[in-house]
DNA sequence: GTGCTATTATACTGATCTGTATAGTGCTTG
DNA sequence: CAAGCACTATACAGATCAGTATAATAGCAC
């Protein structure tokens, strides 16, 4: 019952495989710059195979999306269980989750907020889908931080969550990882004078 | 000489319409999205005109953001001019300012941070038509934080930036104007922690 | 008046776009 | 074996894309 809002689609070879082929090319050119042709192209899929899975392009993005939120919300969760029980080493590892993102070859910036770039309408399905994501991502920062026991967990929550949004962006802008030692001195302050 | 690199082209008539209309299509509903035949028939030119002032699309997305940089700066140094002589009231007009942005009828994000998340390779000249603004706007903020007499005004510049550029990402994202709020606590706690 | 410049209008190229139509192949399951 | 399903291949529609070619008009400067 409680993953109704978070059940993937059916996974079969070839959607995935479309899946994975889409996300790797709208992330390096973006979404309007990739055509589904291309996508075709470099899977070596027949067109009507994506029709097939998908009702049209931007579907095929919203999936691509919600594939991707999935992915990063695992891979974070494994960061920080793999930084033990200490709650304020559990946040360090989120920053430096973080970090290593920006140090990877393909780092371009974040999906999602590309996705709004190009989307931006507030009623698009594509919006909707990134605005669901950040969410997670905030509400992530909350438990964090009241494991912390900081008093207010979730204006410290939306704090942080605007440093780390900027540190992306930044980051693909300035194409510098090391920024996200401005976010850990920043939020480390922050911290420390709130629970003061 | 100390304006060659921010000296804007010459200005006429046809080419300040073009450019408005390309700056009003292109912020609406981005950069791809918006064809140079529907810039032409909004602004009732005739394509050899765009042609004629502009080598191709890519330059005039790049002089629509030069345009649009310069009149953010006009616009935010009348605001910041406005709140007088106190460098922490001057620094709160900054905030302000954002806020009163974020509640434009027609806000839709960043236009520059859109514009990177279309053209996200570093060579693009669009992306380094970026990189300039966004190093403007930090070198904005660092003078402000010195005359504040903060420790070390550029590394407090960049948290800040972070903050803001956060800021604007998510009242795209989540439709919240009221954001700028958590701004203006975080950087005030932060400054308070970096003076103390 | 004679160039020069800005602008318009129309037509065109060749590519690319999303999406559909149609027919056929092969595999699996009843 | 027969029905259904996933998938392929090809072709096409109709629109749009950025950019070019060509010819014509109008005003201004020398």
């Amino acid at each position: 019952m409680a993953n109704i809002l978070t059940t993937p689609a059916p996974s079969t070879p070839k959607r995935d495989l479309l899946l994975d082929t889409a996300a790797a090319l709208f992330y390096r050119d973006g979404y309007h710059a990739v055509g589904i042709d291309k996508i075709l192209a470099e899977a070596g899929l027949a067109k009507m195979t994506l029709y097939h899975h998908f009702a049209s392009k931007d579907e095929l993005i919203v999936a691509v999306l919600e594939r991707r939120g999935r992915g990063i919300g695992a891979e974070i969760s494994a960061a920080i269980e793999a930084a033990g029980s200490s709650p304020r080493k559990r946040l360090l590892a989120l920053f430096e989750w973080h970090e290593g993102w920006f140090d990877r070859r393909d780092f371009n910036g974040c999906a999602f907020i590309r996705a709004i770039g190009e989307y931006p309408a507030a009623k698009s399905p594509i919006h909707q889908a990134v605005v669901k994501q950040k969410q997670a991502a905030r509400d992530r920062l909350e438990a964090m931080l009241a494991a912390m026991e900081v008093p207010d967990p979730n204006a410290m929550a939306i704090q942080i969550h605007l440093l780390l949004e900027g540190a992306i962006v930044s980051a693909h802008t300035f194409g510098d990882s090391g920024i996200i030692k401005s976010v850990r001195d920043a939020a480390l302050a922050l911290i420390k004078s709130a629970v003061k």
